[in-house]
DNA sequence: TATTGTTATACTCTATAACTATA
DNA sequence: TATAGTTATAGAGTATAACAATA
């Protein structure tokens, strides 16, 4: 096997690695940049997509429920979001973003999204267009 | 532009950042399998390479370097690492892995290794070594 | 003066355990 | 009894600001 140093010579585990913290650096520089912590922006990430009820969103984060409850708190004390009761179960409470929450959020993706597709702009386009189909094999049903 | 949701029809960016937190689920939990942190698993990982001076880990991390000093104190306690002397600057301090260090973080790496190469094993072989070269070539001089 | 590392303080994120209310 | 969510407590990780020692 080989195991030289070399950019070129390192193996899928390790390339996957670094270029995971990579793109979690560009992550948490454009939270910052929103005044956002990488957490609260995951938050209003997949709030975005939808509603969520506090235990739907603990498993989603591989957290415990507890420590949703401080997190939905301080997103609610900064009007990103709010708990709306859900019709037919009186113990369950829907995380629901608010507009200004809907406006951080897409204004957070765009920054996000763009600063990554920089990460593979210097790519052929074939080449390009082959690594996000192999991603995108590689993350389904995942 | 196709804006479905359709695993398969993602673009690039998305990928990145799904797969980029698949990665670190990975890693939290092989970390947590060797009862480390992920950020004392990054630092014994660092640390394997080479041993390192508390202000360069601090870059190396994008943290302030006051962040260091709490991090290196409980890894110290745990006799995963000490800090050395360095000659010729005797404000600096190198901070090096003891042989406990070295054991952990090479059963760490092995373990987050394979489970991360096991996101690839699905892939046909000459679409997985394509996948290895342009992961290099992205993370390359980053 | 600039740099290396530490201390003090405060905040976010997280786990655990115990709790309330509802199913 | 089981589930949804909260509270209390503790610890890790981080930023900021102020500091000591050395360059």
């Amino acid at each position: 096997m080989d195991e030289t140093t070399q950019a070129d010579e390192i193996d899928v585990a390790t390339g996957l690695i670094r270029l995971s913290f990579l793109v979690q650096s560009i992550y948490g520089r454009a939270s910052e940049r929103r005044d956002l912590t990488p957490v609260q922006a995951k938050l209003l990430s997949v709030l975005a997509d939808s509603p969520r009820c506090m235990a739907e969103l603990a498993a989603l984060f591989g957290v415990e429920k507890a420590a949703l409850t401080g997190l939905v708190d301080r997103a609610e004390r900064r009007g990103f979001v709010h708990r709306a009761p859900v019709p037919g179960d009186r113990r369950a409470l829907l995380v629901t973003l608010t507009p200004e929450g809907h406006q951080a959020a897409a204004a957070f993706l765009d920054d996000v999204k763009a600063e990554v597709s920089g990460l593979a702009s210097d790519l052929r386009p074939d080449d390009r267009e082959r690594f996000r189909a192999t991603l995108a094999q590689v993350i389904r049903e995942r």
